[in-house]
Parts: structure tokens; C-alpha cells; sequence
DNA sequence: GATGAATGAGAATTCATTCAT
DNA sequence: TATGAATGAATTCTCATTCAT
């Protein structure tokens, strides 16, 4: 995870990977097939914490915005805890040979997109959001806010070090990006 | 820039760039000294136009909400006509050995944040946006929403086939990223 | 070694060195970092075993005389065991990108004319050589003599063929090269 | 001259001929034909000039020692002028493609040879020199003792610097490899 | 399970040579 | 004569994958 994060898909050499995992280069081929079915197991394992927050999230209790704001809060929060892992997250969806056209990885990125539409769209409903929101594009905008802000504070142009600083991260996310969708 | 696009930077050979140009495989040698180069300089180029537009908006007339909104529109605009320089922009920042982590595409990055930064500031000192907006965090939430709504439009995730669905994209993007920054 | 022999430092593919030795392509990359490294490590070798028959001479016993022409000796009968060893130990030494220049042939080179030179310097000092010797210049005159004397006789131009011939051979290098420091 | 001295035959690109000659890169196809006779008639002209001064020896008055030690004293003080003509003489014999093995710069080093061995012979006819030299060998001897020491000059490993220096070395090459075919 | 040498196809890079201007 | 862009074959180097131990 750490080497895909850190180089790509093509940039990372299974060397690396065996290198990073302390042992021996023939080894991880035992317990993979093949680089591609590495990468689709780091990325599989990556997406099912993320999908199965959206999951607990969508499936949760309160209001479509507290669900958005919290889908915001989890994912500042992983962040902190593995920022490795969220770089796989983010940046290996498309870059990826056979991900993101067809295959598992896009398949999950299109169900994490439709779970955060299908909270949009029942607030939309409800009348907790506006009701002419697009679901999808209210999505992709807020999982693109999401990588963008935290590959950021990875490379150190957004401040994220101390406990305070990550508070009005999170805090400015949702404002904007929940508080936009807002009724007006 | 489009094979750049279509295949990503370790993925795409200078074969195919020669191709696609249309000249020998040595020429391209000719103009750049390896493919680190030759990326760099696509990157460079695609991001002096983006930047221009920033600025143009940011020295532009209107209200800070306004210019925000125009830099999403035009964001919209380009990737109609250009969806492959999009990609390049877009997709290829990151992935790439040395271009985010350092060198010229990271700080034209910065510099592309600090603009709409700065447009978000000077808007919240005037009460256009709200007073307590967080400027980094808002423009790379603006730039992240552009990013994934586009890729996801380039991907066909997000329709975009028509000139009505792009005028609702664009106006769903505004809606929420710029709307999410109003005074409360 | 044979390979470089053959063909010198440029001349030779790395595709010609795994044929030689048998091997797959990428193997010599397996064990060598690049092209420069391979013969880095050829030369040092064949330097090691020279220098090594160079000091074993110098420590050895007799006199000053004596010594000088058991090296002369001892290359001719490299030569004749292993001539290609002798072209690369000669023949690469200079034309090389790093070699000579810096790096550890040259201090190799180096260190073989101190040792020559040094047995000079003794004999001088003990009255067996030549009081006004000058013992750096005669040991470049030693060594150069040696190289080209054995390069023409790889090469065809002097004559080498039968036991009776390399005897020949040995016997007037010793007589002009060590008996022209003799003591006047 | 200067460039394939630095770098010898197959290390030396055009574009460096070019560039240090301070003409366009296709200038050097009007004068030559190709790499290969650009080297040609570079070897040439430097063998010519050496060849001249051998035979002007051979030819010139005096006992074959005279002659021999003019040969000496003549070959260090070309490597004062011209120190890269040295280089590429002494250092282009061998490792180029076809030179040594055929064609004429193997004829001119073979002529050097004769020249030289020519005068030792005639020496030892007239008892000038050692009765029982081998004239071959004491030509590659002198030829030799010159290159490497010429080389380590160039090399900075034999001090050449000041006239005075030049002259120890002119004096200890002479007394060694001159003196060493003295009649005994 | 574990190791790392061995393989070879694929991609980057170099550079002599050609050629239009 | 002079220029330097254009060409592409030759070569180095990389790295996923296999395999014997």
C-alpha cells in the first residue's frame, strides 16, 4: 500500500513492494499472482473501509446532511491514521491500466459514488437538501473536495499537524461542500 | 498530452508519442531530453493556460462569488473542448516521479490554490463569502469538486453528453461550491 | 574480459558479454549495476592478480635487476596463458569513460608503477641499478614497454608463436629495459 | 583530434567533433564521408607527422643510438605542443574497429615498427648497438616505454610540467631504453 | 513458506547518417 | 558551404515473472 501510494501503479516495482514488506522478492509472489492482482487487493481492502463507512454512514441514523458531514469527518479522520492508505484511495482509481475503464476498482468507485448520491438524493426528498441538486455531481464533488483537501495536507500545502488545525479542515469541508447543498 | 492522458505516465511509451505526433521516434529526443522532461513540459503548458484563466477571473470584475462561479464554468468549458489536457492536468499531477513532490508542477499547483485563495479571502474581508471560510481548504475543495466532477465526466460516470447536462453540471457545481461558501 | 578484450570498452554489447558467459541478457544486470561497472570490475580483478605478481616480485628476494626481470618475465607468461586478460589489463585502461581518469583503476595504475618504481628506487640506493635513475619514469618505461611488446605480439606484429620465440622475446626486454639501468 | 583523444573512437559522438570544431553538426558530413574516415584522416595526419620525423631520423646522420635518442627527445617534445595528438596516436592504435587489425592505420604502426627496428638492426650490423638485439622487439620496447610514459605525462602521474622536469624524463627514457641496447 | 538467481520481452535512450533549406 | 531538424536501427537498462533449491 505504502509503495503504491508512493510511486503509481507503474511506478512501483514488486521489488519495492517486497523490499517495504521485508521479505524476499520470490515471496510475494507466492501470495499473489500477479502485480495487477496485488493492486486490486491493496485497492479492494482500501475501498471496503472506505465504502463500508459511506455503507454504515447512508444506513445510519440523522439527517442527510449530518450523514454527508460525517462521510467528511471519517474520511479527515483516516487520514490522519493512514495517509498512505488514503493516497492508494485516491490517486490509484483512475491512473490504473484496467482499473477505472472497467474492473473491480472502477466498480467500486461508482458504488461509492452512488451510495453519497443515494443520501443526496433521499435529502433531497426529505427536504433536507435543495431539491434540484444532482445527485451525482453533488457526489463526485464531494469525494473530489474530499481527495483534493486531503492529498493536500499530504503534500503539505494544507495545514493539517496539530489536533486544532485538523478541526477547521473538517469543520471548512463541510460547510462548504454539505452547506452548499443546503435548501435555500 | 493525449497519450499522456489516455495511458498515464509510466503507461504511455515514447513510441506512442511519437505516433501520435507523427515524427520519428528519435525526434523527440530532439526536443526533450527524456520522458521526464517531455511530460514537465505538457504539464507546464496545460497549466499556464489554467492559471491564466484563474488570474484573469481573479483580476477580473464582479464579486468574489462571481469569479468563483466563472472559474467553475470555464473549468466545464475547457474539458468540452479538451478533455485530454484536462486528464493530463488533472490526473497526471500526482502520480508522476518528481512532478508534485517537487519541481515546477507543484509549485504552479500552489500557485493555482493560492490564486483561488486569495479570491476567497478577499471576498470573506468584503462579506461577499462568509467570514469564518477557511481560503486553502475552500480552493482546494473547488479545485478537488472540479477535478473528480470532470474525471467523472470524462469517465462517463457523470453524463455530460449534451449541452443541457453540461449547463447542469455546471450549475450544480456552483450551486454547491460556491453557494456553500455564502454568508450564513 | 574476452568480450572487452575483443572489442574494447565501447565496441562490446552487454548482449555479446551474456552470450559469452552463457547467461540470460538481463543476468549481467543482475550482478552488475551498468556497462561501466562490468568492466570496472574485469579491470580490477586483472589489476588485482598483476599487481599481486608485482609485489610478490618486489618482496621476493634478489636483487634489484633480478626482480625487474622476473616481472618482465611473469607478463610475458600471462600473456601466453591468457592473452585476452592482457588486452583488457593493457588495452582498457585508458580509453575508458571513468577509468583512468579517476576511480580505481587509476589508483590501481597507480600503485603498480609505485611498486616498480620503488624496486627502482632500492636498487638505485643499493647500487644495483643506476644511481641517476629516475624511478617513476622507469617504471612507466617498464610497464609501457611490457604493454606495447605484448599487445604487437597479440596482434602478430612481433613474433610469439613457439616456446624457443617467447624466449626471445623475454630475453631482450630484460636486456634493454632492466639493463639499461644498469649502474654505468 | 582533441575529441577522440579524450574519449577515443567509439566514445566520440559527431556532435562533440562538431561542437568542438564550433561548426554545425552537418558540416562535418560536407568534409567527411563518415565517422570512420573522419578517424582515418585523423590518425593519418598524426602518423604522417611521426612517421616523417622517424624516417628523418632513420635517414639523418649519426650512430642508431643518436638516431634512437632523437627519436625519444622528439616524441616528449610533441607532447608538449600538441598532447592530444600524442594521445590519439599512442591511444587509437588498438581499440579502434578495423585500424589495428587491417587497414592503414595498422600499415603505419607496422612502418613506425620497421623504421625503428631498421636502425636498431643497422646499429647492431655496425656495432653500434648490442649484436644480439632483437630489432622488433626493441622497436615495440621504445615505441612502448614512449606511449605509457608520454600517457602517464599526460595523465599527470609522470611530472612534466617545467622545462627542467621535461628534460629528467627526455634523459632517464634515453639512458634506459637507448642505453639498455648498448653492446656490452 | 521462503529465497533469490535466472529469463527475456519491452521501453528508454543514443547517435550515425540523411536531407531539405 | 552551412545549418540543424528528421530518421530509425542499435543498444542499454528495467522489471514482471519463473523456477530450482
Amino acid at each position: 500500500m505504502r509503495v503504491f501510494a508512493e510511486k503509481g501503479y507503474h511506478g512501483c516495482r514488486i521489488a519495492d513492494v517486497a523490499r517495504q514488506a521485508g521479505v524476499a522478492y520470490g515471496l510475494v509472489y507466492h501470495y499473489f499472482r500477479n502485480k495487477d492482482e496485488l493492486l486490486e487487493s491493496v485497492c479492494a481492502e482500501q475501498w471496503t473501509i472506505f465504502i463500508r463507512a459511506l455503507r454504515a454512514a447512508s444506513e445510519g441514523p440523522g439527517a442527510a446532511t449530518e450523514q454527508l458531514a460525517g462521510i467528511c469527518r471519517f474520511a479527515v479522520d483516516v487520514f490522519r491514521t493512514a495517509p498512505a492508505a488514503v493516497r492508494v484511495l485516491l490517486l490509484e482509481v483512475v491512473p490504473t491500466p484496467n482499473a477505472f475503464r472497467a474492473g473491480s476498482t472502477r466498480q467500486t468507485f461508482e458504488e461509492a459514488v452512488s451510495i453519497v448520491a443515494d443520501i443526496v438524493r433521499r435529502g433531497a426528498a426529505r427536504g433536507e437538501l435543495r431539491a434540484d441538486a444532482e445527485p451525482t455531481v453533488a457526489a463526485t464533488t464531494l469525494l473530489g473536495a474530499l481527495e483534493l483537501t486531503l492529498t493536500s495536507m499530504v503534500a503539505g500545502i494544507v495545514r493539517g499537524g496539530t489536533e486544532e488545525e485538523i478541526e477547521r479542515v473538517k469543520r471548512a469541508l463541510v460547510d462548504q461542500v454539505v452547506g452548499g447543498l443546503a435548501p435555500r
